[in-house]
DNA sequence: AAATCGGGGAA
DNA sequence: TTCCCAGATTT
């Protein structure tokens, strides 16, 4: 008699699925929470250094709900996509002043916590309270794509529909957190994107992927277009060993992170120089280089300027003078932190 | 150089 | 409902 999918499933993970992973260690919703919303947009080895400085410095949600926003965005720095972490300090606020400090346990109502959805609520109710739920991260996609040869991008509808039906039918009542991570075990070090290892997959003899040979082909991948090339100045005023840095809007690339002031033109440097209340001594170019995100190119062309400041000062809440070495608890975007790193250097 | 990841928000 | 947006790493 051969046994069902997810008995297949948990007796694998009992051999050989990860169980000491940091946010497997004093479960809590909390944890479990933190630990999904880096891992929606990081692998694992990288999180674990993240979650560690993380839960250090904010070992309960109340500690994180009080904290400034610029040091939950100097913990995010690096990781990318700091709408998250924005998300993230919203979410804690919500759930100190709505829930008491405690996650509730019904999808529907971590569905409504700003930065989670469908599967990262299932998620929080399965590994950290413990009740069933389904979910449907990249893990858990590309395994049941690839074993009911479901064809199509899982970014289109109708895919996601049968995928989630797919997922909620597979995943037992009983021992769903175990089942989730197994799921997301097996789609991480056996089914994975590229060269998966197919010969030990606890549900290899079912998969009609593998029978069809046709694994290459699922999921359906995402249809490319062309990504545009935009152009910036990043300006780099020094004074006193000090850099200018702005805060950016809420809002777009970067928001709530320093960075330095940036142009288009060249020539709308003079103009920028005065309204900072700055006079212009030296310039200098420093090496251009390219930042790419998910929809564009970044040509940036970062020039070093020797200023000496007026009497006039900027506005406080969004201009300060940092030494390039600084540490302090604010959020910088990768390309600042590269910028910093060799004006450090020089 | 290309693929990737879950969710928010605009269209 | 369907697109478009957001970043850094891995392949």
């Amino acid at each position: 008699m051969t046994q069902t999918f997810s008995s297949q499933v948990l007796n694998w993970f009992q051999q050989y699925g990860r169980k000491h992973l940091p946010w497997q260690k004093n479960v809590t919703p909390y944890r479990v929470w933190v630990s999904e919303i880096m891992l929606q947009q990081t692998q694992v080895t990288t999180v674990i250094p993240y979650f560690e400085r993380f839960m250090a410095t904010f070992p309960t949600i109340q500690e994180l709900a009080s904290a400034p926003q610029d040091k939950v965005l100097n913990l995010w720095t690096g990781l990318g996509y700091y709408a998250r972490a924005r998300n993230l300090h919203k979410t804690a606020k919500l759930v100190c002043t709505q829930y008491n400090g405690e996650f509730p346990k019904k999808v529907h109502e971590l569905e409504q916590l700003p930065g989670v959805g469908r599967s990262t609520a299932g998620a929080i109710r399965s590994l950290g309270h413990s009740e069933y739920a389904p979910i449907l991260d990249g893990n858990v996609k590309r395994v049941l794509a690839r074993h009911f040869a479901v064809s199509g991008w899982p970014g289109k509808a109708d895919v996601l529909k049968q995928l989630w039906q797919l997922s909620e039918q597979l995943t037992p009542k009983q021992d769903s957190g175990a089942y989730n991570q197994a799921m997301m075990d097996i789609g991480a070090m056996i089914c994975t994107r590229s060269k998966p290892l197919c010969e030990q997959c606890p549900v290899n003899s079912t998969c009609t992927g593998r029978a069809t040979d046709t694994i290459a082909q699922y999921p359906g991948k995402k249809p490319k277009k062309i990504k545009p090339v935009k152009a910036t100045h990043m300006l780099l005023f020094r004074h006193n060993h000090q850099f200018l840095l702005e805060k950016r809007p809420q809002s777009g690339i970067w928001g709530g992170l320093w960075c330095f002031p940036q142009c288009d033109e060249e020539t709308d440097i003079p103009s920028l120089v005065q309204q900072y209340g700055l006079t212009e001594l030296a310039r200098q170019q420093l090496p251009p280089f390219r930042h790419t995100f998910s929809h564009f190119h970044l040509d940036c062309k970062p020039l070093l300027i020797d200023v000496a400041p007026s009497e006039t000062l900027l506005n406080e809440a969004q201009h300060l003078w940092v030494k390039a070495d600084t540490n302090q608890d604010l959020g910088f975007a990768a390309p600042t932190v590269k910028l910093m790193g060799q004006l450090t250097t020089k």
